[in-house]
DNA sequence: ATTAAATTATTGTGATCACAAATTTAAGAA
DNA sequence: TTCTTAAATTTGTGATCACAATAATTTAAT
């Protein structure tokens, strides 16, 4: 019947000094990474601007620039989509994301000072609690918070667009992996981070960022089990 | 007295079934990419409007587009620019492409066949042979379509959208690079790389691809040039 | 009942307009 | 001249409209 789904998309109050197009900007990217559009669903502009209750414009603009950071896929028809993953793909992402995110660790250590650490320290406090509590969501936007606090120490700091690029497109699925990310979480590797931090050791910072993105996702380590999952967000669109 | 430097943007004809956003994009993304446009010059849609001649939508979808891609800068004021270049973070594109694309080129090696080596061939040959033109336009798209052909081997590669930005960013001064280029080409790494492919050696292509890339700034070692050369191309704007 | 063709509806693209914010220019005062 | 202020201009944002292309639906024919 219904062949296209509804979508849900959590609105937030559009604060002043802040575009309709830059919330509609957020508000989509938020709705991606949290898996609220299904991979495959067929987007249109009219459709979303009547639910965020736009004019077609401001819509236009925040999904030309979603697709151009790969959140968005934009098809031969010219239709917007969520981009389908496949098991390969999540693959290539998480490598990606590795070899990136230690690349800017390292890059980023040799700024880091005694304020930025204590600032470390302090969101991987958060993150435990997080953890205590069990939000998945909050847990990801926490661990994403400690990850960019640790890059962006490097002022001249050129990749965190682009990492954030990965951290979109693999957005829908991390909600998936956090759920089963308490199983897996036996050794804490932010704290080995901090530690390698303390002592300038930029391979042991490496080391434990490429574990700690590596265990996020270590439950994709089953090829079937990451095919289920990607099959399960995969349905109910073509 | 006149404040704004006149901009001078390559045309080129529009292919039917090219929609004029592409156009433009397209337009402005190779204008970029060989410093048409300096860095720090305030660009307005209108006035790219009517230099290119066409309506200013189109003009603001592909600059949204470009300032998703780190090609170009969206200030406070709301005002777009090439972004301005500071050694170093030069230096840390240069650095973040390394990591980059010797990843993706070793995540590419078990997917190339006989066909693609010989096609690799190829455009190196290509490559050579711009090389004694001493067209540095031409050297810079061929050794592009290199690295590229070589990448997009790997067919869930999800890099080059990663890598297409950086070079988007280095692009306007990519030419600079490339005139001194010739002086320290003495090694050819792209045979050296094709070498590594036959041999299956992930890491001999990993340091033939670095060392390609480094090679091609290493005009940049010396800090005072890296410096005259931002310098030059940073004056008449601010 | 199935497929093919014709019709209708919907969509992205691009143009144009209105308006508030920002910038530039002009004018005035020290 | 040099700084401050006021007027005029330009700019990005967002809304609305027209239109060709695409998709969905209905109709007709086998």
């Amino acid at each position: 019947m219904d062949k296209k789904s509804p979508i849900r998309i959590t609105l937030t109050k559009r604060e002043e000094s802040v575009t309709i197009t830059q919330w509609v900007y957020g508000t989509l990217r938020n709705a991606i990474m949290t898996g609220q559009i299904l991979p495959g669903r067929a987007l249109t502009i009219r459709e979303l601007a009547k639910i965020l209750d736009v004019s077609p414009m401001p819509v236009r603009e925040a999904l030309r620039q979603l697709a151009a950071e790969s959140a968005l896929e934009i098809q031969g028809n010219r239709r917007v989509m969520v981009p389908k993953m496949t098991a390969m793909k999540f693959n290539e992402l998480c490598e990606a994301r590795i070899n990136l995110e230690s690349h800017a660790a390292a890059r980023a250590l040799p700024y880091i000072d005694n304020e930025r650490l204590e600032q470390l320290i302090a969101l991987d406090k958060e993150i435990d609690e997080a953890q205590d509590n069990g939000d998945m969501e909050q847990i990801t936007v926490r661990n994403q918070r400690f990850h960019r606090a640790l890059y962006t120490a490097n002022p001249h700091q050129v990749t965190l667009p682009l990492i954030e690029s990965l951290w979109l497109q693999l957005g829908p699925f991390m909600r998936l992996a956090n759920s089963r990310l308490e199983e897996h979480y036996t050794i804490d590797r932010h704290s080995e981070a901090l530690r390698a931090i303390e002592k300038k050791d930029a391979l042991a910072l490496q080391l434990a960022v490429a574990a700690d993105i590596r265990e996020g996702f270590a439950f994709a380590g089953t090829p079937e089990l990451l095919h289920s999952f990607i099959e399960q967000s995969a349905s109910g669109a073509d």
